[in-house]
RNA sequence: GCCCCUAUCGUCUAGAGGCCUAGGACGUCAGGUUUUCAUCCUGAAAACCGGGGUUCGAUUCCCCGUGGGGGCGCCA
């Protein structure tokens, strides 16, 4: 079995300092992908007490945004995953900015390029070049044999140039990969492939080993649509003399469609889901499952408990499913568990207009919580706590009854609560007091008093019991209700 | 097309050659509790991609198919 091999060699490389990175670029909004790849390092930086490090790929001027750094920190933060080196937090391998970084890439261009490991491509650019480029074979440049001087002679003639790798022929890049074992390429299917526009302006794979090796990263764990980068990444740095890190490459998340996650199928902005109210706690725990599993029972974990227990040689091969279904299940627990007044605290924001007290919110909150999947539903399930409700007479029928009885019905309740005392309007007292009245209505069948009466206050099929109602509506408020409900059948007549 | 990765219920997965009559979870369905919904409890249906090896014995190891995914940018 793989996974048998996998796990003696993970614990045998774990000897030096464990540096970890996640190199997002700022070019979107923060992805769920992202926040599982910054997981899956964060939970492994920290089970073998290492350093886990933010660097901001934003080599790609015209692409990245600002603000949208500020998202990855912010989700990162929200997420509870701590940097110990970071753009903000600094550090002692910084600056973090790939884009502050011009002067350190430049040093080794010019030493590949001096060393003829790189050279001045001349090429102009293929026509409708871009993914949808028809396919090619590997791209080996005529340019690669062109003299340096020869090269300069043309750039001051102001010919158009990009700077690539002198990708050897016919040999074989092999690395064991912390999560699959072992990968070959071949490095005539790669080519000389692309490093860097200018001196002063690096691309992805150069930029990126530069860094690993100067920010001394000692294990790469990322997604798995990077496998077919590391052999690039390899070559690089055996021609400038780097060590290579270790490499492990993730399984991807898939939509329904088992393709790559994307904003055709789910939500994958993490701030959405953020805003729709997932608990920060149920998106861990739920990303923490995709691709990876303890090997025993156990579904729910804490971002702690996940550290305790992490290990690559338990994460996945495959690529795996996202399913709404499961995060709203998991996130559904989670709301459970939460003490109500940090729910409350959650919660408010979704109530901005409303501008009610929080002592009333409190008690909405608490006979609510359980039938929530997220919080942004709260408001949708609770607006009878805060206007009077409006429904259709149907609504008040219980099985069979007709008219007749539902009147008899709501007017039992009424006078009922009209004898009740104030100080009696709390859930438990109610709950004694309903349960008997309804019975003394019907012996067999309580719903003739209770479901009238519930929709009288609630207008809706679903909803917290009366009694619960009741007690935060308070006396008045259900009597004027009940009122309306009888109001509403009478006037029909 | 070429290269690489991959394959257990619908989905996430357990499984380390005999413990497998293949286990758990979500979802689904059926019951129970409840005035309703949700929660909670009980139960059911639901999977080893195919073919060859290896072996006394393969879900498990190997090979070949097939399926699925990813990559093949002057993006990262």
């Amino acid at each position: 079995m793989k996974q048998k091999t996998n796990k003696n060699k993970t614990e045998s490389i774990i000897k030096s300092e464990v540096r970890v990175r996640i190199a997002p670029s700022p070019t979107g909004a923060f992805h769920i992908g992202t926040a599982r790849t910054a997981l899956f390092n964060f939970l492994f930086t920290k089970k073998n007490k290492g350093k886990f490090i933010l660097r901001i790929e934003d080599t790609d001027k015209v692409r990245s945004q600002k603000h949208f750094e500020q998202d990855i920190i912010d989700n990162l933060d929200w997420l509870g995953i701590k940097r110990d080196e970071d753009p903000i937090l600094g550090g002692k391998y910084g600056p973090y900015r790939q884009s502050e970084r011009t002067e350190i890439y430049k040093k080794y261009l010019k030493k590949l390029l001096k060393e003829g490991k790189a050279f001045y491509c001349f090429e102009a650019k293929k026509e409708g070049q871009g993914r949808l480029e028809s396919f090619t074979e590997a791209h080996f440049s005529k340019d690669r044999d062109l003299s340096l001087p020869e090269a300069k002679k043309k750039i001051r003639a102001g010919e158009s140039y990009i700077i690539r790798f002198k990708c050897p022929k016919k040999q074989k890049i092999a690395f064991e990969d912390l999560i699959r074992k072992k990968v070959e390429f071949n490095t005539d299917v790669i080519g000389d492939f692309s490093i860097a526009k200018n001196l002063e302006e690096p691309l992805y794979n150069f930029a990126a080993v530069i860094d690993d090796y100067e920010m001394k990263i000692s294990h790469v764990i990322r997604g798995e649509d990077h496998l077919s980068n590391t052999p690039k990444q390899i070559l690089l740095q055996q021609s400038l003399g780097f060590p290579s890190p270790q490499y492990g490459h993730l399984p991807l998340i898939l939509g329904p469609d088992k393709t790559k996650l994307s904003k055709r199928h789910n939500t994958v902005s993490l701030s959405d889901y953020r805003k729709d109210g997932y608990l920060s706690e149920a998106i861990v725990n739920f990303i923490a499952l995709l691709g990876w599993n303890p090997g025993t029972d156990r579904e729910i974990f804490s971002l702690i408990e996940l550290i305790d227990l992490f290990s690559l040689d338990k994460v996945q091969l495959a690529g795996a499913v996202f399913d709404l279904n499961k995060l709203d299940w998991i996130n559904g627990y989670y709301i459970r568990q939460k003490p109500i007044k940090e729910l409350l605290k959650l919660i408010k924001v979704y109530f901005e207009k409303n501008n009610t007290d929080d002592a009333y919110l409190e008690k909405v909150v608490q006979v609510s919580r359980d039938r929530l999947k997220k919080l942004v539903n709260i408001v949708r399930e609770t607006e009878f706590f805060f206007e009077i409700p409006k429904y259709d007479n149907s609504l008040l029928v219980w099985k069979d009854m007709q008219e007749e009885e539902i009147l008899k019905s709501l007017k039992t309740s009424l006078i009922f609560l009209e004898r009740t005392d104030d100080f009696q309007f709390k859930k438990e007292d109610l709950d004694v007091l309903f349960l008997r009245e309804a019975e003394r209505f019907n012996e067999k069948d309580r719903g003739r008093l209770l479901w009238p009466l519930r929709v009288a206050l609630t207008g809706v099929s679903a909803s917290p019991s009366p009694s619960e109602v009741a007690s935060i509506l308070g006396k008045k408020e259900s009597i004027k209700r009940i009122k309306i409900a009888i109001k509403k059948i009478e006037s029909k007549n």
